[in-house]
This record gives structure tokens, C-alpha cells and sequence, in this order.
DNA sequence: TTTAGTGCAAAAACTTTGCAATTTA
DNA sequence: TAAATTGCAAAGTTTTTGCACTAAA
């Protein structure tokens, strides 16, 4: 998985840098989603801002995803496409595999999704 | 659509007041969804701090929906369950009606959803 | 060796908070 | 009238930017 981003990001014309290669793993070892503050805290020898770019340009190039989950914005790779199951009560996440086809929308081509659900978890009703 | 809103509101314990109503009726104007700031912006007679206010609470009680598009958070009614699908080039917005049902997701009750499609619409490829 | 990418520091943008004044029920 | 909500101003947070330096191809 992590050999594929690599590539994708060789593809589009941009370097494998040490703090890509690092956020890459970071996030592929995470089972949930991240914050871009949380993310960057993790990974102190990282500079802030180059977290933000590394995850603006993933995210323009489509590797990773973004979504808000309880007013935050987190982010997780999208290339196993998944989706998340959040409890508004306690923050509980758990994945969900992506089954649904969105490719056939008229009038859009490569298209990419993100699907945030939430709810209470059986522990919080 | 406005009535249904009101009526949440109110059954959640909340004051109908002006600036509820007046943002209320600012996003069941709108086609496509909206960033706070925007919002603020149009709505000049509420203070931004309460645009702010109004918008997380409404998120809270699911009366909107966040959603990431192309990097920024966007606002919308969440009343009549539906989609978005933007073009990542233009920025053009089309909505989708909602055909997936996800209230069985074993574990979790009470489930809310976002999804944000994107693509490349008809004139950007 | 060249160009893209990084770290640093500073600025900009965005969002929240405390509190007195106001409004709703 | 009591309690919730607002506006204002200020603070706090998050994110971006400019630029000299460094590292990847």
C-alpha cells in the first residue's frame, strides 16, 4: 500500500521526500483518522508546516482523504477506499469497506468520494 | 423545510431567535453548500461569533452538514438527505439525491451521514 | 547540478470565549 | 422575569507564506 502512494506520488512529477515518506507511514500505521494538529504533534521532527503541505498536496492528488468528524477535520489514506463510523457520544471509530460504485454520475469523470457516518455506539445507547 | 427546522430546534430545548432564523433562511436559499466565513460574510447584521455559534450547534443537532470540499469546510440544511458531487477543477456543484439507506449498520444507532463526491465535470475534461 | 521541498519564523486566517446587554419564552 | 442568546472585543488556534537552506533526482 505504501509502495503504491510512493509510485502515485512519482507519477505526478513530485519527490519522495523524507517527511512525505514519513506522514505516509505515519498514517498507514493508524487504525483511525487523524488531525493535521495530532498528526504533527506525533511527528516531532517533522515541521508543522510542512505537515500541512504534505497533507494539502495528498489530498489535491487525491491520497488521502478529509473529512469532519465532530466539527474536526481528519485524515486517513484513501487508497483502500473505507469508510468511518463515528460515535458522537464517545469518539468511537470503526471502518466500514466502501460498497458502494460511484463511478457511473453523469457528467463527472474519475471521481472520488468520502463518507462519514456517525451515530451512538452500542456502549453510549 | 424551514418549519421542520424550527420545530427541532424548539424540541431540543433551543430559542427560535433572529439569528437562527436568519441563518436558517440564508441556507435553505442556497443551492450549494457554504464555508462560515461566507455565510458571515453575506449575513452582515450577525455577528460573525454567532454565525460561528449557530452553525456548530446546528451541527451538533444534525440540522447541517460539514463537508470537505476542496479543502474547505462547507456548510449545508440537512433536512432533505442529499449529496454533492464538485468539480475539482471549476468548483461547479451538482446535488445528488440520497439513495442509500445506512440506518443498519450493526453497533450503532441514530446515524447521521455526509458524503462528498468530486470529480471532473463535463466542460473540465 | 538543478529544481523541488524543507524548516523556521512570522503573518494571516479562522474560530472561540468572556462578559455585559439584549431577547425569547 | 428568568434563562438563554447575542454582540463586541479580545484571545486562542489553526493554517499559510516568504525565504534561505537542504536534499532528491
Amino acid at each position: 500500500m505504501i509502495l503504491e502512494i510512493e509510485k502515485k506520488l512519482k507519477q505526478a512529477g513530485y519527490k519522495l521526500t523524507k517527511p512525505r515518506l514519513e506522514i505516509i507511514k505515519a498514517l498507514s500505521l493508524l487504525k483511525t483518522p487523524i488531525s493535521a494538529q495530532v498528526l504533527s504533534k506525533k511527528i516531532k521532527k517533522i515541521d508543522r508546516a510542512s505537515v500541512y503541505r504534505t497533507l494539502n498536496l495528498f489530498f489535491d492528488l487525491g491520497l488521502v482523504n478529509k473529512e469532519t468528524v465532530n466539527r474536526e477535520a481528519l485524515y486517513c489514506l484513501a487508497i483502500v477506499p473505507h469508510h468511518h463510523i463515528v460515535c458522537r457520544n464517545c469518539g468511537y471509530i470503526e471502518s466500514i469497506p466502501c460498497r458502494h460504485e460511484f463511478e457511473n454520475i453523469k457528467n463527472f469523470k474519475d471521481i472520488r468520494h468520502q463518507l462519514t457516518l456517525s451515530g451512538l455506539c452500542s456502549k453510549c445507547l
